[in-house]
DNA sequence: CTGTTAGCGCATTCAT
DNA sequence: ATGAATGCGCTAACAG
């Protein structure tokens, strides 16, 4: 049983103590427009409140279709990223008077198609989808019949209502101001590609490299898995590399941490001899040492904005065109242009490149 | 309308088509024990296929009275500390067939008191709390009522069963450790108040204090938020005592990492000045420079445990004592002795203690 | 202004 | 082995 347990009144012990009759109880508990008398609305209130009456939402959701409830789809909620994430969901929607049912994947094919199974099993009224899997089959099909009330946190493939970051121009962003402040040897520790949006970081990385004509030096793009170990690991590579880069853009601030471990372990320091520039901008680039130049990403206001997008549609507004939001780099020390560095770098200059 | 809107198949639909009786489909549904003919098992299955059926979990559970959700009131799910509770919690769950509505309360009294509303509302069959407020009002009789589907993490005040962590015992177990590398001299960064584990934290250091014949020197105990910033600020008072001290305990790892900034801006270095330690052992830890001792708190596990017991408790089973968890201290480089530092604490010891 | 009635989708007696 | 009927708690026509 649940928590009404076989206690917890109904409308009915209302209506008996009220001396009236339930239509009533229920037109004065909604509001409706329907007149009812004042007398009788005391009562009513007088009883609900005498015997703790709490409508039941499972009732009302059976009759109604709607359960005030949506699903929120993702990775992994203990990753501090998602987390923020969802905390912009669950505001939005508790404003609306919206529960959240949270669903984790780890990315798994599996545990996603589940996850909407339990999902649509428990009528959420709608679906958020975040985490981009990149290269996932058999999963479209299953979105492309909860169209009507799905939204996007980045890109699924499929062309759903979505909430983007333009994580491409995010990357040119970086790159565009490491080439300011005048690195040239740019490297790339990129996170694990089963995410669109890390493939969209490379991408961009890559077109960066292009458009500011720099060479794609082998070695220079590594891939890692967001962690602190993984980014540690890749500046490990980097760093054993015949001719080590000047700067290095990491697809988040975690991997950058760990890269930071690897680089004073090898007596180096930032930004001295190496400029670094991290994704996501967690709090902590602003306290390291020294603070990191971090790329902003809205967390909560994407988790915000993706479910107020989702309520029009639930309300039958047609979905209008992805809605993108800015990102924003945040310049701290980490890519500060140093004498050495410069010195450094005319030495590095002629040497000859791959 | 739900997922379910108009279309979506219903028992009814799924008998019609297996041309039975909607009792059949219910019962092959649920491998009742109710035999029934292997021929029409396989029309009523055939016809689930067909119609993409899915039992409507509102309908189930009205009639049930259990909706196979718990709910966990948390006080914000974007700290990574609860973020990893709740995935221990989910996991939990999710292995009975359940799911977590999750309520955010940002410690506010109000919020929490709507949360336990929302949640009663949608006939959650359990509640978990954590991070437990400290001297709050009004709350208690509300839990009372929940005291038959209820498990805390912490403690509430309230006697109910519950999954806790000796803090007060961890703050001795790093005085302890401070103590036995030879320093004297602790001060202690705490978080609000406003946590029944803030405050066994604190509480422990105080006994710890006594236990170990250290005095509290006046200024030496700062309160903080939990936060990098309040970190920063409290170890900058620290700096600006007339006598500094040789090891400080963070509450939380934040602190203890805002508190490095403070440390470094000032050119001093841990640990040849300062000893630190703090709590929680996130994993950024061991990524530092140097790497930081810390408190390691099974944050998932504590989640998961709670979550089962919630399910012995719906299972009917009698509560037993609160379960206890073991904390451990991670020694690492920031509580290294150094040679420098034993002499200057020889210096300091010879003046007056307060 | 108020009450009666008919379901929402399903599991469960109780007949057959 | 099967099915008809009942009701979970509630809202929404439809009558008074």
């Amino acid at each position: 049983m649940g928590v009404l347990s076989k206690n917890s009144a109904t409308i009915l012990d209302v209506a008996r103590l009220a001396r009236c009759s339930i239509t009533t109880v229920s037109r004065v508990l909604n509001n409706s427009s329907h007149k009812v008398n004042e007398e009788t609305r005391k009562r009513v209130l007088e009883a609900i409140r005498a015997l703790d009456y709490r409508p039941n939402a499972l009732a009302k959701s059976l009759l109604s279709k709607r359960t005030m409830t949506i699903g929120a789809v993702v990775p992994d909620i203990s990753n501090p990223y998602y987390a923020e994430v969802v905390r912009g969901i669950q505001d939005a929607a508790d404003q609306e008077g919206y529960t959240v049912l949270i669903q984790n994947t780890d990315r798994l094919s599996d545990r996603l198609k589940r996850g909407i199974h339990i999902l649509r099993e428990k009528n959420v009224d709608g679906f958020i989808f975040t985490g981009g899997l990149h290269g996932m089959e058999g999963i479209g099909e299953l979105l492309c019949e909860l169209k009507e009330r799905t939204v996007v946190i980045g890109r699924l493939g499929e062309d759903l209502p979505s909430v983007q970051v333009d994580n491409e121009q995010a990357s040119i962003l970086a790159v565009e101001h490491l080439v300011q402040k005048g690195y040239r040897r740019i490297a790339y520790v990129s996170g694990a590609l089963c995410s669109t949006t890390m493939v969209d970081r490379l991408e961009g990385f890559r077109n960066a490299l292009k458009k500011f004509n720099l060479q794609e030096v082998p070695g220079y793009i590594q891939e890692g898995k967001q962690t602190l170990q993984s980014g540690y690991e890749a500046m490990r590579q980097l760093l054993s590399l015949p001719e080590t880069p000047e700067a290095i853009l990491f697809a988040n601030d975690q991997m950058l941490f760990g890269a930071m471990k690897a680089i004073s372990e090898e007596g180096l320091r930032v930004p001295k001899d190496f400029a670094v520039i991290g994704f996501d901008n967690v709090p902590l680039c602003s306290y390291f040492d020294p603070t990191i130049t971090s790329i902003e990403i809205p967390k909560y206001e994407l988790g915000q904005a993706a479910t107020r997008l989702l309520f029009s549609l639930i309300r039958g507004e047609t979905p209008h065109a992805p809605l993108w939001f800015p990102v924003q780099l945040i310049e701290r020390e980490s890519t500060a242009e140093s004498k050495l560095q410069s010195v450094d770098r005319q030495k590095r200059k002629r040497l000859p490149t791959y």
